[in-house]
DNA sequence: CCACGCATGTAATAGGTTACATGATTTA
DNA sequence: TAAATCATGTAACCTATTACATGCGTGG
């Protein structure tokens, strides 16, 4: 349901399977990806449901393309998704998983080596998106103002990730920091004999 | 795969599937979710391969369950895992895509609306895992020095999730004051009729 | 002529959801 | 005796990944 929304969201000019592909990688990328072979036979189901409509076109470069444009029901089924609540499904965090079953490795140092890993991920993606803002900022004097529509809600969404973003890494570096004092105290206040 | 050792890290003690379900339901519902009905063929499945043995056993209450406990194997490919890179498989937020597209609403109360629900459903989850952390602090006068090394890991997590969060609720009220002053901008500094 | 980018597709497999079927035991 | 909870499972379908097949046109 939501990559034919989404489908339907980028085929706002006529568009081939070739070009969205484009799409998830450059401008999506932090919030849908979806592959070639994903897509072709997801705009062709499209059609048969009448959403969409296609016909062949001569390409400047390479084969034939095959040239995507709404319809007036692909419309209509666009905008009562964007008009429905926020879909909130359940979103899967593998990398959390890990972590909250990492204890039954028995030593904090992997925890600690880990947690380090993931801040560095989290940081990379955290620029790419602190990029992507100031790309929409260069060559504005009156930034926010003078954006498209287009333009500020993509600034909506680089916003949202950029703050979790910035806030997972916090998470990590604090996580970091109570690992290092529970260490301390592991070496410190423990005894190793008990004290019966 | 990320199932895979997720069910072999719960079943630290003999299992049921019935049993990993509440798991799901209730500790892990922040980072990864499954039904009873991708549950119980994922256990046959680690079985043919080694990872579990099960065995029939009687239940005070109900029919027979069927326990699973991990073998050598499978505790062998749960620590793959857990030492293995942060796994970041790429996350689809449908929310975030359908903000990303709203300008073709062409209706910035829209976007608005939307916002507001965000918020709420965000700021909601973000008190589910408060209480969470809230439970683990309770009845700990060192927290968080006193807790195990599990839910010292719980800890972690829920440390992720709380902040990132935060920040995105956080996000969300910065977008509705954006929303706001460019409403304000429209109904004021655009003249209804072009300049020329 | 070869590598690269353009362009469309198929096949096999894996991962996940929804709906349904079955039946035991306990509690109101 | 009806409803709730315990417990296991199947079937159909949808969603997504990986690998492979095919062929055009341009530039080095």
């Amino acid at each position: 349901m939501s990559l034919e929304c989404i489908l339907l969201a980028m085929i706002r000019e006529p568009a081939a399977g070739y070009d969205l592909r484009k799409e998830f990688a450059q401008g999506a990328r932090h919030f849908w990806s979806a592959e070639l072979s994903q897509i072709y036979p997801t705009l062709e189901r499209m059609e048969r449901r009448g959403w969409l409509k296609s016909r062949r076109q001569a390409s400047q470069k390479g084969p034939q393309r095959r040239v995507y444009r709404r319809t007036a029901k692909g419309a209509a089924a666009l905008h009562r998704w964007l008009r429905s609540e926020p879909v909130m499904g359940t979103e899967r965090f593998a990398y959390i998983a890990q972590l909250a079953y990492m204890a039954s490795l028995g030593d904090l140092r992997q925890t600690e080596r880990f947690l380090g890993q993931l801040r560095d991920c989290l940081f990379r993606f955290q620029k790419l998106l602190e990029d992507a803002e100031g790309a929409l900022a260069q060559e504005r004097p009156r930034f926010p103002d003078d954006l498209s529509d287009e333009e500020f809600h993509s600034l909506l969404t680089l916003r949202i990730g950029i703050r979790s973003l910035r806030a997972k890494v916090d998470a990590c570096d604090e996580g970091l920091n109570l690992i290092a004092a529970r260490q301390s105290r592991l070496t410190k206040d423990v005894p190793h004999v008990p004290l019966d």
